[in-house]
RNA sequence: GCCCGAGUGGCGGAAUGGCAGACGCGGAGGACUCAAAAUCCUUUGUAGGGAACUACGUGUGGGUUCGAGUCCCACCUCGGGCACCA
């Protein structure tokens, strides 16, 4: 062993070596504070530093702190806004760049139960091992502006955040802030002021004064964009809580812990985000996204416009939301949900047998398997007609489970002529199919049959643009001739309002957010109830501290015990939810509110805290949030700079976060509309995983490859691709690559195995290859044997060619956050050296520079062994010359119908005549052509010669 | 079923409509070494040929173009999202 370490010379770039450089550096950074960002105002001001820079705004999406720490596949985008950074302070931007942990969540809470511990120790356990092996990949953060949401310095801010939504209602009238349109969030007092003056009327019309005190405040309490609401809920009773809709899966069953959801009604905190559906579709427009996470925000949020139309029935009037109100008159049947509540008054008596067998069915069926694609259409008479307010006539009412609840009215007109759903409703129970729209020659040509209005012939419902027949009315309206769906809806919404059957009405997909806990590990809400429902806390009594307990974890039951009710750990704490509180009117006994905050809340402004971290003042300084997040000008709503996270977070959370920023514009507490401007989707890092012959994942480092079989202690395993993690058991910990082989190595391998937006899987023993990259860079400008440098005479021009080259490529690929070519680009300037015998003296400081933000340890520690005494971080980035990038001679293909057949060189500034002389000169050319005359000769300058023969 | 992506060597990937396979891994051969590791050099899409070279080649089939991995149409496969959304 002793002989073997001698063989190596003692100042070749090893592990051992890297070790000692990165810790080095890393200590150095600290000392030196060499990432802090200054602000221009508050705790951290420093306005002289800040004159003169322009500033960058670049944040991750934050961790969870798991028990399990870091795994490779974590810090991807985190190296890659690290390279960012480093690259545009280089450039002279003053960059804020922290990190933060999003440590409130079931997972802390139910690893607490496991052991014992309160979820606060191991929080603060895990979040200390997660900035340990942070650090130790060099990510260039401001210390001083980490944030950890259960923190009461921060959560105080998000309770306070609260209480700003609670005492808040959405005014639709009002011209909004940003002048894109109408609506905004205004403070509650105003309504109040509002209801008092009579300026406007309560709900039944009574004067306010003659409202007594729970009238009143029930009145305003349904205002709010926070309130209480009676809410059907999935209610898990394995977990103890309430789950949101997002987070049960398709099977019904808790995301975590995998527990049976039921469907149960329950009163629950809900945030009013439907209010602001319209805004979050429209401020998309403004925002650089991936169109593709546009797509699914859209979706999500889901408009669609149409009308709401009125059917009379023997139960009362039926309404249904039609995204087609044009086909009113084609409607020949009603349909409703099996729940809705006006099937039971009109289930006639000789149909109620059937009725309820149905209704039976339908709520035994789970989600899955009501949604289950093409099944035959189920559904029964109630035995009850309502009439069609367009022609008066009798349409039957049915109901089938493939009208949900949930979704509209929860009832739908039937239009068989148009819509596929509902024709093949109506063949499978023989109800008439009137035709009310001629479709076009061509359609009916696609599906071979003659053109008629007989819908007996017709294979499927026609839907789309198509000149309405049999669509008049006595009554003023008359479709017939007209031959758009958007001029046949205007008209009948415009019929339908006046006549007052219905209006047109957009809906949406979206649902309000229910935004109650009933755990431990959260946000507690800064309410308490009096006898007639919540009232505010005041900011002055923030924090509301989660009061200390041994018993944390929610009260569990039967998994399948469906009735039973969630009883929140903080119930149970009688000292601290009854108190005596003097909130103005003397001193009065309240109960607290014993929820707390789902994990969304803390990560809904995290990024407004980087900015201002530790200001007990305010939640963040206007001048600070205006500096670093406020519009640029003309149509740019202002935000972060770049968001780089996974896709996984394309809905839910970056919709909350956008609500939640738009209320605080909306109350004037922040300049900017929308609080990530650029987002940027990184790829997901998969590695192998591998069951045994049982389908149970055994530890993927423990498997071996023999030809391309794997096998685990000799039993024949399969191998699969996924998430790296703790239910695969494929994690590879960032910590077994920085022993092997360093962070800067780790850093350069993840960067370059792909562009940041695709996943890749993780191959360990391709790691090499960018430690062997690192060792030439540092055998090029390092004596191995002396650790002296060991530069060359200065470059020809030739290699100063080659150089700007890379430069200019380089800082190409990295502002397009193409970091992999950027590396790649980099190798080739470096090979080219180590072809030269030794590195250009006058090349040496720009190819370090150049690495610097890949590979910041190796690039400190070879620009201090090149002579200078202070750190690179500030030293600007290289710049081209222009008059290297262009060389005397260029060499161009040369194409004979369009088949590469030779080369020529030529001067690069040739004429096209000089490059077609070439061309036919050429020997290999000329046997192409084989004699014949080119008929056409196409020169695309500085690209290829194509002669056409 | 709908929406959004993506299909390129043994593997990860590169390529403003202009020489497909940069760069890295892996493989083969060599140098150094008693030997091995490490390191360095050469080579490596497939088929044929000693070689020059020739043919084929970016999921499939068409199309546009002087020229297509790249643009258009249809299809197939995989991944992600949504789902009887009226």
């Amino acid at each position: 062993m002793a002989h073997a370490e001698s063989d190596i010379p003692p100042f070749r770039y090893t592990s051992a070596l890297a070790q000692d450089i990165e810790l080095r550096w890393q200590a150095w950074w600290e000392q030196h504070h060499s990432f802090e960002a200054p602000n221009p105002a508050g705790p951290l001001a420093d306005p002289d530093a800040v004159a003169g820079m322009e500033k960058l705004f670049v944040l991750d999406m934050f961790p969870y702190p798991s028990g399990t720490g870091l795994h490779v596949g974590h810090p991807l985008g985190y190296i890659g806004t690290d390279v960012y950074s480093r690259y545009k302070r280089m450039a002279g931007y003053n960059v804020c760049y922290a990190m933060g942990f999003d440590a409130f969540g079931l997972p802390a809470e139910q690893y607490a139960v496991q052991t014992g511990q309160h979820p606060a120790v191991t929080t603060a356990a895990n979040v200390a091992n997660m900035r340990r092996q942070l650090r130790r990949l060099g990510l260039s953060h401001d210390p001083r502006r980490s944030i950890d949401t259960t923190d009461p310095g921060y959560y105080r801010w998000t309770q306070w955040i609260f209480l700003q939504i609670f005492n808040s209602w959405y005014d639709t009238e009002l011209p909004s802030r940003d002048g894109r349109g109408l609506g905004r969030a205004r403070p509650i007092a105003e309504l109040i002021t509002a209801f008092e003056s009579g300026e406007c009327p309560t709900p039944d019309g009574r004067e306010w004064a003659e409202l007594t005190e729970a009238e009143r405040r029930a009145i305003v309490d349904d205002r709010r964009l926070a309130y209480v609401s009676e809410a059907p809920v999935n209610w898990c009773p394995g977990l103890g809580t309430v789950v949101a809709n997002e987070e049960v899966t398709a099977d019904g069953r808790s995301d975590r812990g995998n527990f049976p959801v039921f469907k149960r009604s329950m009163r629950q905190w809900m945030m009013r985000i439907t209010s602001y559906a319209d805004r979050l579709i429209d401020d998309l427009d403004l925002l650089d996204w991936t169109d593709a996470i546009k797509t699914m925000q859209r979706n999500w949020i889901g408009r669609s416009e149409g009308a709401r139309v009125r059917f009379a029935s023997p139960a009362g009037e039926i309404e249904v939301f039609t995204t087609r109100p044009d086909t009113l008159f084609g409607a020949t049947f009603m349909v409703l949900a099996p729940e809705h509540p006006l099937v039971a008054a009109l289930t006639t008596h000789d149909h109620a047998e059937a009725v309820a067998a149905y209704r039976r069915t339908a709520a035994a069926k789970k989600d899955i398997d009501r949604q289950d694609l093409g099944r035959d259409k189920t559904g029964v008479f109630t035995g009850s007609s309502a009439i069609n307010p367009v022609n008066a006539e009798l349409v039957p009412v049915w109901i089938a489970d493939y009208v949900l609840t949930g979704y509209g009215t929860g009832a739908i007109m039937a239009v068989p002529c148009g819509d596929q759903r509902d024709f093949e409703f109506a063949r499978q129970f023989g109800l008439a199919i009137p035709a009310i729209q001629t479709p076009p020659a061509a359609w009916f040509a696609g599906r071979g049959i003659e053109a008629s209005l007989d819908t007996a012939t017709w294979p499927e419902a026609y839907v789309g643009d198509a000149p309405y027949v049999n669509s008049a009315n006595a009554d003023g309206l008359d479709l017939n001739g007209v031959s758009s769906v958007a001029e046949g809806t205007r008209l009948t919404n415009e019929w339908l309002s006046v006549r007052s059957h219905g209006r047109g009405n957009v809906n949406f997909k979206l649902r309000d957010w229910l935004f109650s806990r009933q755990r431990y590990w959260g946000e507690p809400f800064p309410i308490v109830h009096d006898e007639f429902g919540p009232v505010a806390l005041p900011d002055s009594s923030l924090p509301v501290l989660l009061p200390e307990t041994e018993s944390f974890s929610p009260r569990t039951f039967d998994p399948d015990d469906e009735f039973s009710n969630p009883e929140s750990p903080l119930d149970r704490l009688d000292w601290w939810t009854d108190v005596e509180l003097d909130l103005g009117d003397g001193p009065r006994r309240y109960h607290r509110d014993t929820n707390v905050m789902p994990q969304w809340a803390g990560s809904c402004w995290y990024e407004l805290r980087y900015l201002d971290p530790t200001n007990d003042e305010t939640f963040v300084d206007p001048a600070v949030e205006q500096y670093w997040m406020g519009p640029k000008g003309n149509g740019h709503p202002g935000g972060v700079d770049l968001y780089v996270g996974g896709v996984e977070h394309a809905v839910l959370h970056l919709l909350y976060s956008r609500f939640w920023h738009k209320v605080l514009f909306d109350l004037g507490h922040v300049s900017s509309i929308e609080p990530y401007y650029r987002l940027f989707n990184q790829g997901l890092i998969l590695a192998a995983a591998f069951k045994d012959e049982r389908e149970i994942y055994v530890e993927a480092a423990e498997v071996e490859e023999r030809d391309g079989l794997f096998f685990h202690h000799d039993e024949p395993v399969t191998r699969e691709w996924g998430r790296m993690g703790k239910s695969l058991k494929n994690g590879v910990s960032p910590d077994e690559m920085y022993d092997a082989y360093g962070a800067d190595t780790l850093r350069l391998y993840e960067m370059s195995t792909g562009p940041m937006d695709a996943s890749r899987p993780w191959e360990t023993r391709d790691v090499v290859g960018m430690y062997r990259f690192l060792q030439r860079v540092w055998r090029n400008l390092v004596d191995e044997d002396s650790g002296e440098p060991r530069l060359g005479p200065p470059a020809t021009v030739e290699t100063l060619r080659v150089l700007h080259r890379t430069i200019d490529g380089v800082r190409t690929d990295i502002d397009g956050l193409r970091i992999n070519t950027a590396i790649s680009k980099l190798i080739e300037l470096n090979n080219y050296l180590t072809k030269l015998g030794s590195c250009p003296c006058d090349v040496a400081e720009p190819l370090v520079l150049m690495l610097a933000p890949l590979s910041p340890h190796l690039a400190e520690e070879l620009w201090a062994k090149l002579g200078h005494a202070d750190s690179l971080i500030r030293e600007p980035f290289p710049v081209a010359d222009p008059a290297m990038l262009v060389a005397a001679t260029i060499e161009l293909p040369v194409q004979v119908n369009g088949k590469f057949r030779s080369r020529i060189v030529i001067p690069s500034d040739a004429t096209e005549a000089v490059a077609t002389a070439a061309a036919l000169a050429d020997a290999k050319v000329i046997k192409s052509l084989n004699g014949a005359e080119p008929k056409k000769i196409i020169v695309v300058p500085g690209r290829t010669v194509n002669i056409v023969a």
